[in-house]
DNA sequence: GTCAGCATACCGACCAGTTGGTATGCTGAC
DNA sequence: GTCAGCATACCAACTGGTCGGTATGCTGAC
């Protein structure tokens, strides 16, 4: 998710400096191969300065989950597909901007919380908690669109929390089939499975039209 | 995937007994965080009979993603789905039973490869590579009869195949979602995805039937 | 002077991988 | 039929290096 925000210019402190390095390395290696050495290093700050910031490398993943969420809600939520009038082609706007960030390699893509949930669900409640809060929070940002757009359109035994969540859920199973598809492929195998998701949006949401374009 | 193959008795030598743990331990805690040694306790022999099957701890992984592919294979190729005389009804049917066999804690219905190859894609390109034919493979064994349907629905934009990926792309993102939901919610955070699934495949396949119910 | 914000130096535990060895069973020459 | 020769399967102990984490010292701002 994300490029690199720019509204936040450069990290200054240590701590923000860890946390950029996190993203980067957390995403290149995952969670548990990405040691403290690595982080100071890409950070370029020494040990000393990583342990008077976090008390132990779990602590760090919780800021660092923690970091990723503010910095993704800020950027959709300043995002221009909220401007349109119709609550379906905001929903849909999210999809294309979903899209549109998908290019490069999957390390400049993919999603930290998505990531590291799934190293730590169970060796840390307190890092699974706040990546799932990361991941949910994506979600309710859409909600009450897909609630106007559900009632407009009729749609029967779907609600629009769930169907929220459902959008994240393609989002990062787009995620791990980039990942497998390799280097090359990355960017093409994860805007596939967008592409059905947003045809899945219109087939539900469209109303009175027949699902074939 | 798989509660665990009825096929297979249970394993006699070093090789399969460590196999067996890695299925175990790799979906509890990722690969990077299961150490040679866990698994050879959790096998019951020593680490010169790691070593002396497996070269290294990546060829072990290998060899597990080879192990899980063709245990999944074996196991959805023998399943009761395909005698369905509809195309469309075996598709759902492969939905359906995906959907009954996710139940309990998230490291009994996860999937193997999708959890190693979030780890390994950038440090092992061999792991990546046959974790992504393990489950280029779960997509392709649907191929012919999503061709059969998508024919008769008359939809257009979609393939076969791209259709099959998205099938194990959503089934990835599930099990994303179950990670992050946590151990009480996980099974039910996971059903929720692929009941969407099934819904898309009804709208976009379902030929002339209006999409709502 | 004191305290946040670091840096340096170090620790014990654990890591993947190595070593040197044993038990067992197959194979073919005699 | 038996036994040398050898491959396979496995074991226990060890190694160099890396791990997360700690103890302590410096330094400039207030």
């Amino acid at each position: 998710m994300i490029p690199n925000h720019p509204f936040r210019p450069a990290p200054l402190t240590a701590r923000d400096k860890l946390l950029e390095a996190g993203v980067k390395l957390v995403r290149q290696h995952g969670f548990s191969a990405t040691s403290v050495d690595q982080l100071c290093g890409e950070a370029g700050v020494t040990k000393g300065a990583f342990f008077h910031h976090f008390v132990s490398k779990e602590a760090l993943g919780v800021a660092l989950a923690d970091y990723w969420s503010s910095s993704t809600g800020q950027f959709f939520a300043a995002a221009r597909f909220h401007q349109h009038a119709d609550p379906l082609d905001r929903v849909l706007g999210y999809i294309d901007l979903r899209i549109a960030l998908i290019s490069g390699p999957v390390e400049s893509f993919s999603c930290v919380a998505g990531t590291m949930v799934q190293e730590a669900f169970r060796s840390s409640d307190s890092i699974r908690s706040v990546c799932n809060s990361s991941i949910l929070g994506n979600a309710a940002a859409l909600e009450d669109d897909l609630a106007a757009a559900l009632a407009r359109s009729g749609a029967s035994g779907v609600t629009a929390a769930s169907l929220s969540r459902h959008i994240q859920a393609v989002i990062q199973g787009a995620f791990i089939m980039a990942k497998a598809a390799g280097a090359a492929d990355a960017a093409a195998a994860a805007r596939e499975h967008l592409m059905h998701l947003r045809r899945y949006l219109e087939l539900l949401l469209a109303g009175e039209t027949i699902h074939a374009n």
